[in-house]
DNA sequence: CGCATAAATGAGACTAGGTGTCAACACATG
DNA sequence: CATGTGTTGACACCTAGTCTCATTTATGCG
């Protein structure tokens, strides 16, 4: 089983890899985010590790969603909600109970967006989806979020 | 063929049955919206109406948006853009080149949906769907924005 | 018409989420 | 251990949007 040291270790490992410095504040901000596998917000890293830059935090995620290892998905609300990335996919459902994403690449996006080109003529450059559902854990359980 | 003119009339009809008053902001918001089928920030309604209110030209977005006049999307970097509604859908395929919406509703995303539930087991709550697209007559021309 | 009154307005403070600047600092390499 | 570039932190600034509250105004009623 992966722990959430294993997963600040493999995201470190990665910078190095990306020839990025492994500096304290990265090393305490990444610790912070590996232990928030349900999502997390920038500010609340911004709170857990009070003693770095507020500045250096965001530049740390920044570089993080640049480098594919976190993303950045938006809540129906709007707001943002971090999380780490599992692969390179896109396609998010986001549990509103729980937190809890799910890859949904193998439900036919891409079948969606296919036919989206061949019935507008267009050339697809990009999108978004977000998907909002409540989790089957949590169909069976109280809310807690 | 519609007008803007007709467009902000309809807009304005529609905000009177829905029992709301027509005040000289309200007006001129829905006239400076009406002229831009391809979309527009409130920050550019704003800079069109400078006598009135931000926050009254803000207050009538939202109010246009929770009637489902118009609808906020998200372009690719996040940023917001309104555009008015077309229909009752929520899915949309954005031009990058002229800024054009196109209605995606019949290519599949219900179906896609239904799979996520029959795949993963979760009940699907909300989604946001936006495709970013090189709409058909702009992949022959140049761009323009 | 004239009036009452609830709805709407505008100024401006405030919020969230995030970026830009710049001097000071620290990591890894020669 | 010098050196230089990557990184930091403080803070100003930005966009997008909301809230408050005193003032104004559209509209239905008599």
């Amino acid at each position: 089983m992966t722990t959430e040291t294993d997963t600040a270790e493999e995201l470190l490992r990665r910078l190095e890899d990306g020839g990025h410095r492994l500096t304290a504040p990265r090393r305490s901000a990444l610790a912070a985010l590996a232990q928030r596998p349900e999502g997390f917000t920038v500010e609340e890293l911004c709170r857990e590790v009070p003693w770095a830059g507020r500045a250096t935090i965001y530049r740390t995620v920044r570089l993080l969603v640049r480098m594919g290892l976190v993303c950045k998905l938006s809540m129906l609300d709007g707001k943002p909600l971090y999380n780490l990335a599992q692969a390179g996919h896109h396609h998010h459902a986001i549990c509103l109970t729980c937190g809890s994403v799910a890859d949904v690449s193998r439900c036919g996006v891409d079948h969606l967006l296919e036919n989206i080109q061949l019935l507008t003529g267009s050339q697809v450059m990009g999108h978004r989806l977000e998907v909002y559902v409540l989790c089957a854990s949590c169909r069976a359980t109280a809310p807690q979020r």
